[in-house]
DNA sequence: AGCTATTGTGAACAGCCATTCAAAAAATGA
DNA sequence: TCATTTTTTGAATGGCTGTTCACAATAGCT
């Protein structure tokens, strides 16, 4: 069965193949101004073969996004679970979230600014996987907090609403270094947020 | 010339009532997957009327969000300079973004999710619009905390990217509270982000 | 009321594109 | 090599929807 194993990694080949040209097409153009024509020149297939791998153009773009979302998580995770102390968790965290968006640029320009929410009654489950995979996120760096405020390290603040600020500044970073055409290393930003997020904009005297 | 006026004040009337419904129905559902019929049913007008209003779909949706917009930012920026000092500047900022999202909770799902970015090209003007819009006003934050660096209430760090934490701050309360289903008022967070923001999370020995 | 100008209507047209599938090409294996 | 199975192909199909425009309704005027 030698014969099965090469099939089945050529198949894996141009399964990734067709993902990738997919996710740059898509995120150039959103989905609804690409065709499947377009996908099927760009990764060098007919139009028919994207039929081989992908039951349609909804499957073929929600796969795409559900994949490199769980990547995205996933990595994330990996990293801040890594760390030891709070403040190192949190630099991760920030790290992390930045390092996937600077490696990943054209897709987070789709992911970050929308282009999910209102999309055909087809798709409600990714729009119910991108809410909860949201929520989990948010629970992930609350728990992080959490530990903070019962070591005292935090103030004991509402801990749901301080993960949603701090991810808030995360994505509007994110979002100013897409947005804004040259400018220094998303990662630059690192040092900024976690100052503004620990000791706030205000002069507190000594 | 009286007829003329009142004329004109049913034109005005009228087309405010398809800009109305189309509102409701794109923030449903999304530029695509909404059709000009559907809107003529809505708003009571056949198809072809609304072509006397708008010249087609692509500048009945681009009108919709530029008039709606324009609305937004005038109220913000209104009542942020009606404010005194610095404080009740940023707490009106902060008050005056979470109201008009409360009231025009629709549009702003839109708008704040995304749905904004990749459309055809023919919506070019109205990307730089929106860009534009974002970055005039940060713009208009940063010269509002400037005047507090200078005063030397607030620490002397960059004022953009300060203005972009505070913006992220609004806007990920924001998307929270749109996102989860029932909840206290989105008001009910201004302090929190108030706290936040001047204040920072870390618990300083006083 | 009758005649003209203005406004409203929605069926028909035209273009676009996801999807299919019959036929071609390639791979398999005896 | 050649028969059979598997894979690939892309033209043809069918559904959908933005836009138009000939006609209908209405309003304005004498």
């Amino acid at each position: 069965m030698e014969k099965l194993a090469r099939k089945e990694r050529e198949f894996r080949m141009h399964r990734m193949e067709i993902l990738e040209q997919a996710e740059k097409i898509f995120a150039a153009k959103g989905f609804h101004n690409v065709t499947m024509a377009e996908i099927a020149n760009a990764s060098g297939f007919s139009i028919g073969s994207l039929y081989q791998f992908f039951e349609g153009k909804d499957n073929l773009y929600t796969t795409m996004i559900t994949e490199k979302l769980d990547l995205m998580y996933g990595q994330i995770r990996e990293k801040v679970n890594m760390a030891e102390d709070l403040t190192e968790k949190i630099t991760m965290l920030i790290g992390a979230s930045f390092q996937f968006i600077e490696e990943n640029t054209d897709f987070c320009g789709l992911f970050l600014r929308g282009e999910t929410a209102p999309l055909s009654e087809l798709m409600a489950s990714l729009r119910q996987k991108l809410a909860d995979d949201h929520s989990q996120h948010l629970t992930f760096i609350e728990n992080i907090l959490k530990k903070g405020i019962k070591s005292r390290y935090l103030r004991p603040l509402n801990s749901r609403a301080m993960a949603a600020a701090l991810f808030g500044l995360i994505r509007s970073s994110a979002i100013d270094w897409m947005l804004l055409p040259a400018e220094e290393s998303l990662n630059s930003k690192k040092e900024f947020i976690m100052d503004i997020f620990l000791r706030g904009v205000i002069k507190h005297e000594k």
